[in-house]
RNA sequence: GGCGGCGUAGCCAAGUGGCUAAGGCGGAGGUCUGCAAAACCUCUAUUCAUCGGUUCGAUUCCGAUCGCCGCCUCCA
């Protein structure tokens, strides 16, 4: 069965073709710097993250951007985001980027999720957006008012197709005043006027200013991904006006389908209720690493689709990390047979499971990266090979079997523990001292044995006693 | 007011017009075992918010009601 995506532009699953064969252009709306990443990016991120591995996975040639966004994101204030974390900091902008860039890649790492293949500021892309923004005063698709550019709704009809409003029937200046120099008030700007004091500033064909924050992602996008692209990523509160903006402003300026597939994932809550930086009520991942390690937290996201809302709990993260422990002990079980199995013997059970585990697997990945039902079916895997690792079992039937379990569970979803960086690790020291309690137990050495497994384990090493020897695992 | 989504066991969470409603956590019992842990086996929702309708048959489709959430120019 070929792989299946939701489109939120159709409101339906829709069988994935990209525009060239073999090969995948996405962009994902990426994080405004100005301040440290919550659980809220990391189920964006992991979401697309997904995507892209599962596409890898497929043998696509993946190019992935995500945008840096450091200009133009203004508050209800009409204060720009930066400049406002700039002043709470005392810092320069651009220190204020830097930092906070950083902060999101390192969150980022911890949480396994791959960095894109261009991660293109907006404020590297002014003459970019220029570009785009003078094409639609050309076309007539955008006015200039004393220094700002607006887009004109009133001539692209199709404005709403996204997000299935009328913006007419919309209430006019709900949350934020009338802006007397637009035409209609759905008119959103593409370019805005500087005013002295405001430090970001450009030069333009329509005097000193700033990129409106829409413009960026059709800028970044036709430049690094061409006019029409395969996927487009966000978050569902991006829909309106964010990404409806992005449509007009593109198909405007090109005159083709800007994106085939739009995804949009659903909000992390916080006791019912969303988690954003505007309520304050949000966990940094910086703060959740305290607690949980970086796989703990990518698998409590993956155990729930990417479409569903998902509430982060303590309760509900400890029984998910739980559950992780059987499908790691099962992988560290895999590593240490392949190295004790026998050469001789039968293989037709491995390749059997083997196959059955990557036909599993990929029936309910194709479904729109039905990530919880795919983790299911590794559970399932897991007690059988359990259990085929319980019997005569040859070399070459593990590594067969690993090499599927750590394709699926490691290579794809990404809650496998990865290997230890940098040229000398604790394995071998680890790996002696158990092999020297070993022989304590032949001995029958209990109480010694015993205070080695216990003083191991407060050092964040579980050594569990087995009939065929001895194993251990880091525990966090 | 407009647009969209959700409500499945003690908790988390898939799913389907009909055979036994996945999986994980927790709980109960058992096998194994120096102990501990792991692993393995068995059990743990006559029922899918409520009420109607369509249908031979609905948790699944339709309508209404209740509850919760998001968006309506700030957000991942």
């Amino acid at each position: 069965m070929a792989l299946v995506i939701y489109n939120s532009l159709s409101r339906k699953k829709e069988e994935f073709v990209p525009l060239h064969p073999g090969r995948v252009n996405m962009y994902v709306c990426g994080p405004t710097v100005y301040d440290y990443p919550h659980i809220g990016h990391a189920k964006s991120y992991i979401t697309f993250d997904i995507v892209v591995r599962y596409l890898r996975y497929l043998q696509y040639n993946v190019l992935y951007v995500q945008n840096i966004t450091d200009v133009g994101h203004l508050l209800d204030s009409g204060e720009d985001r930066i400049l406002r974390g700039a002043q709470r900091e005392k810092i320069e902008p651009m220190v204020l980027v830097e930092r906070y860039t950083r902060a999101y890649f390192e969150a980022m790492d911890a949480l396994n999720v791959l960095r894109p293949d261009i991660s293109p500021r907006a404020s590297g892309h002014i003459p970019e957006q220029i570009q785009v923004i003078e094409l639609l005063l050309q076309k007539g698709f955008a006015y200039e008012r004393n220094g700002s550019v607006y887009f004109d709704i009133a001539r692209w009809p199709a404005y709403g197709k996204l997000s299935g409003r009328d913006v007419n029937e919309q209430l006019a200046g709900a949350r934020l005043e009338i802006n007397e120099e637009k035409r209609h008030p759905a008119d959103f700007a593409l370019w805005k006027r500087a005013e002295a004091e405001h430090i970001m500033q450009w030069s333009s064909p329509w005097g000193r200013g700033y990129p409106g924050w829409h413009i960026e992602c059709s800028a970044m996008s036709m430049k690094y991904l061409g006019e029409s692209i395969d996927i487009h990523g966000g978050g569902m509160e991006n829909q309106f006006p964010h990404h409806e903006c992005e449509i007009a402003q593109s198909e405007a300026a090109t005159g083709v389908p800007f994106v085939r597939y739009w995804m949009h994932h659903n909000m992390v809550l916080v006791n019912g209720v969303k988690m954003s930086k505007s309520l304050g009520n949000f966990t940094s991942v910086q703060k959740a690493l305290h607690t949980y390690n970086g796989e703990q937290i990518r698998f409590f996201i993956l155990s729930s689709h990417y479409r569903s809302p998902m509430d982060f709990n303590d309760e509900a993260i400890k029984a998910a990390a739980v559950g992780l422990e059987r499908l790691h002990a099962t992988w560290h079980l895999l590593r240490r047979m392949e190295e004790s199995a026998p050469e001789e013997g039968n293989n037709a059970q491995a390749e059997e499971l083997g196959e059955r585990m990557k036909n599993q697997f990929e029936r309910e990945m194709n479904d729109d990266f039905n990530t919880p039902a795919a983790i299911a079916q590794l559970f399932d895997h897991s007690r059988e090979i359990n259990k085929l690792l319980s019997g005569p079992v040859t070399r070459s039937a593990v590594v067969t079997v690993r090499q599927m379990f750590g394709q699926l569970a490691g290579d794809v979803l990404g809650i496998l523990p990865r290997e230890q960086q940098g040229f000398m690790t604790a394995d071998p020291f680890i790996h002696l001292i158990v092999r020297l309690r070993e022989q304590l137990r032949t001995l029958k050495n209990w109480q010694l044995a015993d205070e080695i497994r216990c003083r191991m384990l407060e050092l964040g090493v579980e050594i569990k006693d087995g009939k065929a020897g001895s194993e251990w695992q880091y525990k966090r």
